[in-house]
DNA sequence: CGATTCATGTAACTTGTTACATGATTAG
DNA sequence: CTAATCATGTAACAAGTTACATGAATCG
């Protein structure tokens, strides 16, 4: 049986324990959302389709609020494993932000503005990464992910605010 | 007119000069595939659309090879300029890598296994852009993009070593 | 003359997002 | 009581990839 990614990042979250799918989307949400976001519309129908081959199984229905949680099977933790051991290949990136700074010469001004809007996008994901790191949660592999996020988003704020200057400085000397 | 980010990669090429389908193909996968890749499956159709709508218009269907070259319009001009203008807002991840890492707990000896593999991407990536700056045909804007790219490459091995040397330490100090 | 490159195009598929609908429970 | 949160789910849409088909021109 053949998984997408996004399929993974749902068993890696059970192999942490039972969840529900809007827990899962909740977690995503403060944690793998920064290098791969998944959805709601991704998360109930592939539950589904891994409870049909065996992967998962709800594990409880407990009083109170309506609500299915589901837990890895033996095949389901066996299929993670497995998937883990495999070489990564997927390393992609969508950055609009250089992009107009690649086809800026059309319009120069846009420039500045497109390098502060990348700046400001990851001085907020870093401010949300160090609310993270203060909720004192993350250890071991999922604390190094996260400093990978917070060092990788120091350098590109500073990255921005280099260029940013050094444009600046070209317009006055232009002028 | 709603473009999508896409149309606006074949408009921002055409404002350095006419260009085939064919051409802008070539172009993206030595330049913008890094931060936005396109593929034919979108090229053609679009190229088709933006010709219906008059932002490009076909320049030339010379002798020799069967081949139609697209050039900007006036109003495709200023479809690029005013989509420069305004902020960038698309700055998305999908790192394998990192998602492997992240769940590594349920299989540690996984988790060299996805940084090698980081590792070793960042690193062909990092070899294909200075192989582009050889060329020397780089500059301006597009030089600094590269340059960006070049940065953020170097930093993410070192990354990667760094956090490889770590793991394996823990194991020896495990073992 | 055979391989490569130039060149265009589409169909099927995969993936993922957005918006909406629904309704129970809980906190203030 | 009412707003927020918990919770599930789907339909429509948007976007993008892959594989394939086709064939001319060029290079060795």
């Amino acid at each position: 049986m053949k998984l997408s990614p996004t399929a993974y990042v749902i068993l890696g979250m059970l192999s942490w324990g039972p969840m529900s799918g809007y827990d899962i989307k909740s977690l995503a949400d403060n944690s793998t959302r920064f290098f791969w976001a998944i959805s709601y519309g991704q998360i109930y129908p592939e539950l589904r389709r891994m409870a049909e081959a065996g992967l998962v199984e709800a594990a409880q229905a407990e009083g109170g609020r309506r609500r299915t949680a589901y837990r890895l099977t033996a095949n389901g933790r066996k299929a993670l494993r497995e998937w883990l051991a495999e070489r990564p290949e997927t390393f992609e990136t969508r950055d609009e932000g250089l992009l107009k700074l690649f086809f800026a010469s059309a319009n120069p001004a846009s420039a500045i503005t497109a390098l502060e809007a990348k700046r400001d996008f990851h001085a907020q994901k870093l401010e949300d990464l160090r609310a993270i790191e203060a909720t004192g949660k993350p250890s071991g592999f999922t604390l190094r992910v996260l400093h990978h996020g917070i060092e990788m988003s120091e350098w590109t704020v500073a990255w921005c605010e280099r260029a940013i200057a050094e444009l600046e400085k070209d317009q006055q000397e232009a002028a």
